[in-house]
DNA sequence: CTGGATCATGTAACCGGTTACATCAAGAAC
DNA sequence: GTTCTTGATGTAACCGGTTACATGATCCAG
């Protein structure tokens, strides 16, 4: 026995199709004994709306889909976690696309979503946004999170990479650091760049130089290059990684090399991903608050399919979370400085945010 | 100017929308020159399907749903992407759902989800799955994973957890730990109740007694659970959690109290996610590819759509990874015991798995 | 030259909802 | 009593595809 529709509900409560279409969907012409009628046959019928059929006919679908270049670690698991949990709240469902930094699937994709949601988060650090906009289905709503910055005057999230990275090299000059080295990202990629031109100026400032290592973002990328330095012999007593993922690969390397962090060299990194927290020597980084930056973008998506939206671009400035990894002097504590944007919010020690 | 549709494409090119669906679905009854004019057309009017109008006549809507109580920890972002890569390659699309425990939640979920899925992964380790199968809609391919049994008889992937826990179990002992603690899950949680049945087998088969504190698989839990035994001045040697979240919490907790692992107390998790690696001392745990182990759901799940379901109970064996919270005279080495369960597949030390 | 097979194409129904508009009954105003 | 308004309900079109069936052209065998 298939599902039933509306029509057999019609049929079984001898009314038409539109009365059953306006008792289930509550509105107000429907007499009160005919709306509790038909809710009860559709009860015993099992009845299910289709969601494809409301979708086409009512051009709501209920879903928003979510464009990410990759699924590896906690950065990607935190924001979709904020953006579910958003979502959910107002009553959305989300589809996940991971395009895999491959532009082609990225436009496949993107194809794929027309009558599929009602709008699209998009992070596609590597491409540029305008060629991604090109290949949105019309009119699609959709907010790019940090994606090379466009004409469009689209509706944007993006994080303050270059105020993040100053800040946290600025903190390890603070503490006395002066021979560093920048594990980058992949060139290329948004987020790597900025990260990179941030640790840049904030040397230059103090008439530092600053030893460049390319990575990919991925753990294994921040032991390699500790491990040319450790071969090397590199005298160096600080490394800033792009990531917090590539900081954890650089620091256990070094760990297993017999190198004290922080004592004979700091290590921070940025996300400041839960997993900072859980390590030891727990790990410097530049805080955005993850789930709740996920979290914004869809709740400014859900603006821009009302139609309320403002098209601008919002920018968040990280928070330097300082830990043992940038100590001794300031182990466990948090820098105090009003002028400055670290955070001064106390948090609990290695207890995480897990609600 | 709204987007183009199979009519407006029939009217340029002066041929039957019949015609144009053929061309575009690559059936061979098209003349050649009529399919190249056709998609010649559908280009220059910037073509693209209305996926809930294909999904509302073929019944087909290339997507899968994917049940899941929760989005925290590296466990459940494995899981994502291994059934994101699976689904990819096929052509398939991934949305997600998340039901916080909630049954309530997650009936509504599942009704959600007709009209818009093809089929369902659903993974409910603390709910019914015969509760749950009742509220599926009609006739919806689904593979259960890690539900509690029922006799449905459904396509199902479970996790061996009584062997897992057992041989972790073993291993301590092996190892020369007598006095154990075991940090569970949440009762009423199947993944919980099972680790724990498979803890207290091992015991009694070792005549030892365990001592049991209940947590909730997240890394708070477990850091409290440390917290008591360390108040207590609890005299023990060993401690196996239940997830590696918690292990965690607690082996963080020991050590900001001073106390060394493994050297006074062994530890050890349960799922081998990928943290276990970067973390030190590296952990010790049951391992059984999470993202592999998701990407077989989906496989399943694609075979129970296709109608070649064998609909049995598919159950994965945990492999004990060795590593050093559980050491010193094993540590950094396997266990090689051709008779049991453990790995004898090298790995590299400290790279994790990130392709 | 004609009947039947083959093939490209067109017509129209259908998937399962929503909703504009028509209809009709009941109550209000005159 | 007639007309106008109001409100509940029904009819049928529509969303944008797919596809069963009808049609008509072409080709071949007899």
């Amino acid at each position: 026995m298939p599902h039933a529709t509306v029509r057999d509900i019609a049929r079984e409560a001898a009314v038409s199709v539109a009365t059953v279409s306006r008792a289930l969907n509550g509105h107000s012409n429907v007499r009160p004994e005919v709306r509790e009628h038909i809710e009860a046959v559709a009860l015993r019928l099992g009845y299910v709306p289709h969601a494809a059929a409301r979708h086409l006919s009512s051009a709501k679908s209920g879903m928003i889909g979510v464009v990410v270049p990759d699924l590896h670690g906690e950065f990607f698991s935190e924001l979709l976690r904020g953006m579910d949990r958003e979502a959910s709240e107002r009553g959305l469902y989300c589809m996940m696309m991971v395009m895999h930094g491959d532009a082609q699937r990225g436009v496949a994709a993107l194809h794929a979503m027309r009558g599929r949601v009602d709008g699209l988060v998009v992070m596609a650090p590597q491409v540029s946004a305008d060629e991604l906009l090109a290949h949105l289905p019309r009119g699609m709503p959709a907010v790019l999170v940090n994606c090379a910055p466009g004409q469009s005057g689209r509706t944007e999230l993006r994080i303050d990479n270059v105020a993040g990275a100053s800040a946290l090299v600025e903190h390890l000059i603070a503490t006395g650091r002066r021979r560093l080295v920048h594990i980058s990202g992949p060139a290329g990629n948004i987020d790597a760049d900025e990260r990179l031109r941030g640790a840049q100026d904030a040397c230059a400032r103090a008439e530092l130089s600053l030893r460049v290592l390319t990575g990919d973002f991925k753990e294994p990328s921040g032991a390699a290059a500790a491990t040319i330095l450790i071969e090397e012999g590199a005298d160096i007593d600080a490394i800033f990684a792009a990531n917090d993922m590539m900081a954890i690969g650089a620091m256990m390397t070094l760990k297993r090399a017999g190198i004290v962090v922080p004592d004979q060299i700091a290590i921070c990194g940025f996300d400041d991903i839960p997993l900072t927290r859980l390590i030891s020597p727990s790990l410097t980084s530049a805080s955005i608050d993850i789930a709740s930056f996920g979290a914004s973008a869809v709740a400014r998506l859900v603006k821009a399919i009302a139609g309320d939206d403002d098209g601008g671009v919002e920018q968040r400035v990280p928070i330097v979370m300082v830990r043992e990894s940038t100590g001794p002097a300031l182990r466990g504590h948090r820098v105090q400085n009003p002028s400055s944007i670290y955070n001064e919010k106390p948090e609990q020690s290695g207890t995480g945010e897990l609600p």
